[in-house]
DNA sequence: CAAGTTTATTACATTGCGTAATTTAATATC
DNA sequence: GATATTAAATTACGCAATGTAATAAACTTG
């Protein structure tokens, strides 16, 4: 089922819950009420949608609102790390199904896609699904991107990805499409379509995993920039400097006599490392407030995010330290106001979330990822 | 005469000088070769394009370049400072066809309202043309926007223009529709359009006046943020310490025991000074040079440009240091090289060449600063 | 000069929008 | 409780613009 450009402009409002009634749909779109009707009308009859009466008392016929149908349309996606493959599980109707998390050794290509392939085992059949039920499949990448786009140069830590031959493995593994993007990108993507941004057209996440990265929704869509490397915070941190990475913690905390800890809530949580964690997390505030407040500058965003593989309470922690710092600095230019950090509740699973996310934006949004074509411009199926 | 959103994809192409063939523009636009045809034949028959026969001497029929034809349709904006008002007429067909600049004791609206009609009179009477000749004209604003488009927190050297009544008086004086803009988003734009990056769709501008601001172009379309005030990059540099704008260098000049200069080329260039502005590009060049570190890293850019008040030799010149401060530091990630700066070439007209690019967008291209219609896509008129 | 190659054009069918009138389903009024 | 009012949603009609596929045009090659 090939969707025209409108009619994923109208899938996507209702699916960021922005989708009152189909005359208010009308007027955001800038269509008409008729063209409405006919869009919903072909959605409701395909068994997309569904709609319901919504009597708010006021006089005239009652709006109708529209939801997705539920338990139609699945994708999954995977993020990992050093020591696990994380994977997640979407409706199209607006809920994440389940998460997975499969422990591994080493991530170089074959454990990552044994590993994808339990976890999505797993979550496939607690839910009764089959591989064909996926609309695909999408894969957050630690790394960046080189002039072409197969051109993957990974992450100091993922030396064994680079160039991208897993993402052939996993394309063979579940004949289904696969898509892949930069993994700051993919945990923007996932706080907007499932986090606390949901729906917030102009964001941008601090990411912080091992390293610092970040990625950016503008407009309602992912900015890539010129090669799809955008929204890398690294150099506002000058080299030699402490950068308020998850490494950088594990290196504080090791300094303090606890070394080999991993980014866990579990052994972050001891009472002996607790002192120095609140410590760091008073440093790397204040340094997460000072790169909110150049973001803020150069991305005017409307929300600011901090997310990453540290347990929530100290995203929330570091998001509260950096708002009070920020709160005492004037603004990115007068009359401006740096935008408040705001910590994300995905935490971790923001990867895995927004890289699922993906293949909904090729199959039924208008193109968060993907360039829009003229062919669905005009309204045309190809 | 409304142009659909095709046809002003299509013009929008030829006038960055993409357009090397109807097939050629088809397949980037993703359009049949048919409907490139029947979209420039329109416009051939309104008269808007012309063609000529492109023998490369390969085999088939030889490709028609297509191009506009000149002397038909124009466009004027307006940038000031706080001792000038610069006006800058522009031909659709690709060329500034002519600058003026009117000099005022102090930048109020009443001031700058008269100054804008002398420099712009004086334009038209060279060209032959009147103010009905006029497709609209932009404004080069200095300031943030609040939440409310209209509410102008105007730049702390310009407090007399807070709020923007001026353009009401512009728009009445002028009869034709007035566009305004952010005075960096202008000036990106301008080099977008006329400058040395022209038709280059991810850019950054960081652009000095006495203060210092940015716009960007990605995508083919103005950067503009939440609010439209994205793109500054004055928070890269801490407070308290010197940011490298233009009063930066009026403030070192002035310790040097040169006080009350101007920003003009004559009054930098004499002898004594010399010495003083070489010691301040150093600085400022490195400065600038980390910023372009952290705007490559948020923004991967394809060019970053430096222009603004400044003369152009010391843009070079600036764009020279920090390319090899630049060349001694690592990218913004693994894998990534930090672009180089390229100096600016319209310099201190980029802001009025950019303002007056504005209307051209409205009319006649597919919305680097509007928002993109669905009637539109759908290739409707109205 | 015929064959080959590439670009551009045309006829036809189809899609999907806007307009304007109409229907539907609620509340408000008396 | 009947009628008026209001707002949302639908329908018939006309039209604009695209894609498909066949064709024409204009050049180079041999």
């Amino acid at each position: 089922m090939m969707l025209s450009f409108n009619e994923r402009q109208v899938l996507e409002m209702i699916f960021l819950g922005n989708a009152p009634s189909r005359t208010e749909m009308a007027r955001t779109l800038g269509l008409t009420a008729a063209s409405l009707t006919r869009i919903v009308s072909r959605l409701l009859s395909e068994g997309l949608l569904e709609e319901r009466a919504d009597r708010t008392g006021q006089q005239g016929q009652p709006r109708r609102v529209i939801s997705i149908v539920p338990g139609q349309h699945f994708s999954a996606g995977v993020n990992f790390s050093r020591r696990q493959v994380q994977v997640a599980l979407l409706d199209l109707a607006g809920s994440v199904v389940g998460t997975e998390r499969v422990p591994i050794n080493e991530a170089n290509a074959s454990q990552i896609v044994a590993a994808t392939r339990t976890g999505l085992a797993t979550l496939l059949d607690q839910n009764a699904l089959a591989h064909h039920d996926l609309v695909g499949f999408g894969v957050s990448v630690p790394g960046n991107f080189g002039r072409d786009a197969n051109d993957l140069r990974a992450h100091e830590l993922f030396p064994q990805i680079e160039g991208l031959s897993f993402v052939d493995d996993l394309t063979a593994m579940l004949d289904a499409p696969v898509f892949f993007e930069n993994d700051g990108a993919c945990a923007a993507l996932g706080e907007y379509m499932f986090g606390v941004g949901r729906g917030v057209s102009h964001l941008f996440l601090i990411h912080v995993g091992h390293g610092l990265g970040g990625g950016g929704i503008f407009g309602g869509r992912l900015f890539r920039g010129a090669n799809g490397n955008a929204c890398l915070p690294g150099p506002i941190f000058p080299i030699g400097t402490p950068r308020p990475s998850g490494q950088d913690l594990l290196d504080t905390l090791a300094s303090k006599g606890f070394p080999d800890l991993e980014l866990t809530d579990v052994e972050l949580e001891g009472d002996l490392v607790r002192p120095h964690l609140l410590a760091w997390i008073d440093r790397a505030g204040d340094q997460r407030g000072r790169a909110a407040l150049i973001i803020s500058g150069l991305f005017d965003p409307a929300q600011v995010l901090v997310g990453g593989r540290l347990p929530s309470w100290v995203n929330q922690a570091l998001a509260d330290r950096a708002s009070r710092l920020i709160r005492t600095m004037p603004g990115p230019s007068r009359g401006l106001q740096t935008v408040d950090l705001t910590a994300s509740k995905l935490g971790p699973w923001a990867g895995a979330v927004g890289a699922a996310g993906l293949p909904f934006f090729s199959r039924y949004f208008s193109g968060a990822t993907n360039d829009v074509f003229s062919n669905h411009r005009n309204g045309r199926r190809t």
